[in-house]
DNA sequence: GCCGCGTAGTGACAGATGTCATGGGTCGGC
DNA sequence: GCCGACCCATGACATCTGTCACTACGCGGC
């Protein structure tokens, strides 16, 4: 029986170290491969066509969910596992459309990540009934890509006119489209309407 | 040689499992306990008497900042090394007056973390030097409680009126704090305090 | 061809927010 | 006892935000 062939993909060193550990415990997983970042994890699964990528969401440069998406098309042979400390709805939905067929938190039981790794290597799929029910419940993302945009920059702190000087717009615009989302996430606020749409990932 | 004992208190349970193994495989260390929040991490010191504490700031309950105060007082025996993802200058500065010493990012490579362990365990301090730096750079916290508790509610998207109500005060005095908070945080606005607060670990 | 949607803009208005000056009160340090 | 903090409040003012109505263009679907 030949072993499971991994790549992991995380940039805190620490816990990158640390699962790598974990997961030298079980002898059905081989660690093929450490990435510190979405692009080093790239050319990693070209180089090595490993049987898993094992990948945090957020990182420097690609995220996580970039990165699965490029394989999708690039390499479909690599299954990709995501592990992330966000119960983000949207997140899961960004996953799945990627064609990841895991995803777990790190909130999660030690036991579950070997769990899913293997699971997923055997063609099957590993996403808790909990956030995908979650995901369900919250919908999909109700916002315009300018929306997004002007709401971005308004969680930055950027005055209507800072945002519209940025993306060539008129103030006037700008104070329409964060009214907009506002409206559709029901917050009071652009505050609010940032806090929202971050929480659910669509930001 | 007997080894050094440790108690981890981390809330994400991968984390802590992750860390675990990893530092199971140093032949001079032993985790005695596992706690997943403050409260529970505390009575574990409390009953175990370790060596030393390896903890996470961010917990629910209890945090790893207010365990290291707590437990300067009761149990100054066991040493405290906190393990945090966030390289705020404010938390640096909390944790140093609680007397920890050591303090260590999640981003810092795996040799990092048995070592600096070893180093408190014998007495030492383990503070990278860049860290100390920033800190030192930043200055310390600037706002009074009162500016504190309003750009906190203020952060989550209240209005003056609902701070106000929140906390007892007239609308008029919440709108003079946060634009107090502001002028010393070097702010155009609410929303741009409350990061540099947020960032700089004062909130 | 028309409809819906996203994009982009304007004008008007109410209300929220930011700034400043000014006035209290308490409390601790010198 | 005075001074400096922090606390709390008010009033006045300018500016920023949030909301609404209404217009306009391009694009894709039916």
């Amino acid at each position: 029986m030949t072993p499971i062939r991994i790549v992991i993909a995380e940039d805190q060193a620490l816990v990158l170290g640390a699962i790598a550990a974990l997961l030298s415990l079980e002898p059905d997983l081989t660690i093929v491969g450490r990435a510190a970042d979405g692009d080093a994890a790239l050319a990693m699964v070209r180089d090595l066509a490993p049987d898993v990528l094992l990948t945090d969401i957020e990182m420097p440069g690609l995220s996580g969910l970039d990165l699965a998406g490029r394989l999708a098309d690039v390499h479909p042979r690599t299954a990709v596992v995501i592990v992330t400390t966000f119960a983000r709805p949207g997140y899961l939905a960004r996953a799945k459309s990627a064609g990841v067929r895991g995803y777990l938190l790190k909130d999660a039981p030690v036991d579950d990540l070997a769990a899913a790794i293997r699971t997923v290597a055997g063609g099957g799929r590993a996403i808790p009934a909990d956030l995908a029910a979650a995901a369900i419940e919250i919908g999909c993302d109700p916002l315009t890509d300018r929306e997004r945009d002007t709401l971005r920059l308004a969680a930055e702190g950027l005055s209507n006119k800072a945002i519209a000087d940025r993306l060539g717009l008129s103030p006037g615009t700008v104070r329409n489209y964060l009214s907009d989302a506002a409206g559709k996430l029901g917050a009071a606020n652009r505050i609010e309407a940032g806090r929202t749409a971050r929480q659910n990932g669509w930001l």
